[in-house]
Parts: structure tokens; sequence; C-alpha cells
DNA sequence: CTAGAATTTCAGGAATTACTGAAATTTGGA
DNA sequence: TCCAAATTTCAGTAATTCCTGAAATTCTAG
């Protein structure tokens, strides 16, 4: 591997940490190299740059392209295949929740969903059926909301985050409009 | 293994899953049982439970112990340690996040301060530094967002969630109100 | 203290995952 | 259609992670 300094910092480090994520090695140092490269980059570039196998690259290039983590595009007069990263983090959040809640969540809350429709034939299924239920009931409030917040546009997001623990007086403001014209006592 | 047939298929889809969520079968098993269990258990009903030796249950108590996952207690008149799951989601969400979040980005956001410190000293490391900025100023904003979140009760994260992206017309009408309040024109 | 129960450590084997090089397949230009 | 470049597949090996049983350590009731 032979890289400027900061870049084969930044690379080692997502390669290290691919496996707390859930991809390896190879996976993190592509997706790496893409993000902080001014342009895109065929596999025999990342082979090379990377010190990878071809087929090793080809198979870490299909894992990304897996998690829409990386755009495949031609350039002119040139049959390759490059690929670059999308640049904007915001959309990047976004691919990577997309894709996390369906390899990590959406199976669970099937299994769930099916579980509750059961009859517990034995008193421990009963309680346990019940802590299902729970489950359940907080992973669908989590992945609706996920669903609502995704479809914002980013300026509305970040002005969200910045704003912070200060929605909540902006809530119990809400509340108390509504109250006071609420028909009810 | 020899569990009632609700809990068995929560127990089996967790310690399948766990290699998705970074974890191993056993502790996913482990960490499934607790949850559906009425009462702690110890070190031995789990491992007959789920048909572990006693040694992989110890090393899955501690790892679930080191994500604060568990709680260990005693029961008066025996000297065995048994361990239970929190119960409220809110609680378990929490922890999961601020594990996580210790473990997957700390790394990763003190990595990209250290690099914005140095002098790029090659034209690509300029380029390279610049997307670690754009990188480390959305993480910064992420993590600040959820330090403000985490602090909120439970009750209100509630309410955050149920209304979704309607916080957005709040949000709006706040810019207008304070439009409309501002001294500059 | 001490004895035995409870827990942890750890070396080594089992299982899984990662990586390579060679062969097969696909692709696009001539 | 054909050829050569580009990409993918895949079987075999390397590396890593998981799990066990035996031994060591820790703990507490007596």
């Amino acid at each position: 591997m032979n890289l400027p300094p900061l870049t084969q910092r930044f690379v080692l480090h997502f390669g290290e940490m691919g496996s707390r994520w859930g991809i390896n090695r190879t996976v993190g140092q592509i997706y790496a190299l893409l993000f902080v490269s001014p342009k895109p980059l065929n596999a025999d570039e990342l082979g090379e740059a990377l010190g990878f196998s071809r087929s090793n690259v080809s198979m870490g290039l299909k894992e990304l392209q897996s998690w829409n983590l990386v755009r495949l595009i031609h350039q002119p007069n040139d049959r390759r295949e490059y690929f670059q990263a999308p640049e904007e983090m915001w959309a990047i959040f976004r691919t990577l929740a997309a894709e996390r809640r369906k390899r990590e969540i959406d199976p669970t809350l099937s299994m769930l969903r099916d579980a509750l429709m059961e009859q517990p034939s034995v008193e421990a299924d009963i309680h346990a059926q019940e802590r299902m239920r729970q489950m359940h009931g907080f992973i669908d409030l989590m992945t609706n909301w996920l669903d609502d917040v995704q479809k914002m546009d980013s300026a509305t997001l970040a002005s969200l985050m910045q704003m912070g623990s200060k929605v909540q007086k902006l809530i119990e403001i809400k509340g108390k409009v509504k109250e006071v014209f609420s028909s009810k006592p």
C-alpha cells in the first residue's frame, strides 16, 4: 500500500473498524479509499493501491454495491468500471440507515409479528409473548419514526438536530396551545 | 435445548441474528432467554436451557455485562449469581445506543479529529482532509444530537417519535414566529 | 481459616469467514 | 461474429472467531 499519509490513516482505520461495523477489512478499506478519492477509481486501481487481489476487490465492490454505498460509472473510451462514493453525508446516512434496517431489524420485526399471532400454550410462553409484544411495539415505533424522518429533506433534518432537546420545549408549547383551544375541559 | 415453543423461536432467532448485530450466537441466545424470562436465571440454568458449556455461558455473560445489557443480582440463601435483562425498552435502547456509540463511532471521531489537525503534505491529501472534515462535521452533529436526546425522559421521546415528521411543521411555525417578532427585517 | 461450591481462565480443536489464483464467463469494440 | 480485455466464480488455503473441558482462581458458609 502506497498512499499519502492522511489518506492511509483513514483507510487503515476503516479497515480495522470494519469488523465492529459488520464488514470485513477489504470492504472497509475500499470504501474509505473511494470516500476520500477526488475521482472515481476502477478495480485495478483499488487493488493496486490497497494491495488486494483482483478477485477480492471484485467481491468487496459487489458487497458495497449491495449496500448501495457506491455508484458504478463509466469513463468515455474506457470499458472498465469505475466506482465512486456518493458525496453528501446525509445521503450516505440515509442509505446506511435503510440498509441496516432491512438487514438487522426487519427480520426481527417479522419474527415478532408471527410470534404475536400465536396462542401461547404454556405459562412461560404467556410471559414471553408479553415481552415480545413490548419489543415489537418499541421497534415498530422506532421504524415508523425513521420512515417519517427519512422523508424530510437534509436541511430540515439538520435544523432538527441542531435544536437537539430544545424540540421538547416546542412540544410542550404545542401541548398547551392544544389544551387551550380544546373543547374538552 | 428444551424451551416452550414461542420462547424457543425467539431465542433461535436472536442466535442467528447475532452475527448481523456483531455478537455471537451464544451471546444472542443468552440475552434472548433473559429478556423473555419472568425471573432471573443463573449460569447453570442458562447453559442447561441452551445447551452450552458452562464456560461458554460465563464468557457470554461477561460480554453482556460489558454491554451493560444484563444486571447481576443475588437471591437470598443462594450464592450463585443470577442475571436479568432490564425490562424497559427505552432503557435498553439507551444502553445500546450509548455502547454502540462508544465502540463504533467514538474511535472514528477521534481519528478524524487527529487527522484534521495535520497539515496535508500532498495534493491528494488536501482533498482527503476536506472529505474527512465533512464526515467529522456530520458525525459530530449526530452524536451531539444523540447526547441531547438521551437526556430526555422516555415519555417525551415517545411523543416525539409519534409526531414523526410532523415536528417539521412545528419547526416551520417556530421559524415564522421568530421572524415576526425579530427586530431585524 | 478451610472446604467445597461457583466462577473464570485458557489451550487447543471445531467452525466460520476471508482471501487468493486459476479458470470461466461476460462485455464491448472491431 | 470474433477477440481480447474486464469481470466474476469458485475451490482450496489462510486467518479468525467460537466453543469446550480441564485446571486455576475466587468466594462464602461453617
